[in-house]
DNA sequence: ATGCGTGCAAATACTTTGCATGCCC
DNA sequence: GGGCATGCAAAGTATTTGCACGCAT
């Protein structure tokens, strides 16, 4: 069984649960975030469903990218710019994320020190843990290669 | 000397750097910032300081605030709200965020571990890290303790 | 004196929402 | 058939920007 198909199945379970609807909008907005293996906005998905004919409108990504965040089969990810990034999560580990500052690419890193090391954090402070965002922002290799000598900073 | 006082200096050197002024308007500005201890939005700022008469405008206080968090001064925390949040920075550790999903609270931590770790990562992706954001988000002690009701603080 | 900074309002960017109609269960 | 979902456009937030005038260096 395909990822998507166990997602759908996943989807449609809590939509049920929530007396909600599976429809084929949201149908089709699930299985194109499951085709994408990489973050993307709002507006990517939209433009991408629309490509391809499927005419979703704007507003029912926005509330269905809110309804698969919400069931935990889609995380969310801010890199500060401003708007929200999505990621399918179903099927994967939780993963943090490298974002270069100078060409906007982002490496996915997953580490289980620091997971560990959260888990004892929360802990000591009576903290239920939920879920966590971690980014850390800096310059890949190539940018650091390419050119620009900077290095020194503050 | 005041925290405050050396953080002016810095912002002083830092836009002397760049040809830039130190206005009254960005003097005010820097003192408000460091005075909260905190994190606050942008229109929180600009509240406290027309409530205390100094006539400042919201565009000032914007692009007042990128330039302190360009400076270094002031660090941008993005809680996934769709806004901006500050915080200072002269003077402190850099700290993460427990973020209470039920009531909002935000606790700080600083974890050695963590941060060392952080290092190690981008050292094995030959990443050169600038900074970081790390949020946990969940629920607090006293958020668990009083039932399952959304407590809204007093 | 020069040119950056300011306030204002309009513009922009992202996301949500009200309403009339459409369709899943 | 009932009620949630959809599309559309308008409204709502958060933030940025163009312009004419003002002020720091």
């Amino acid at each position: 069984m395909k990822v998507s198909e166990a997602a759908l199945d996943k989807f449609h379970e809590y939509l049920k649960d929530k007396g909600l609807k599976l429809t084929s909008e949201r149908k089709e907005i699930l299985k194109k975030v499951f085709s994408i293996h990489d973050h993307f906005d709002a507006e990517d998905l939209l433009f991408m469903l629309k490509k391809e004919g499927k005419d979703v409108s704007r507003a029912s990504v926005y509330r269905t990218l809110n309804l698969l965040v919400d069931s935990s089969l889609v995380e969310k990810v801010d890199f500060g710019e401003g708007k929200a990034y999505y990621e399918h999560i179903f099927g994967h580990y939780h993963h943090d994320h490298l974002v270069c500052l100078d060409c906007g690419k982002v490496v996915q890193f997953e580490d289980p020190v620091i997971e560990k090391r959260q888990e004892e954090i929360c802990k000591g402070h009576d903290f239920q843990l939920d879920y966590h965002t971690l980014n850390i922002f800096g310059r890949c290799k190539e940018c650091r290669k390419g050119g620009q000598e900077d290095a020194s900073n503050s």
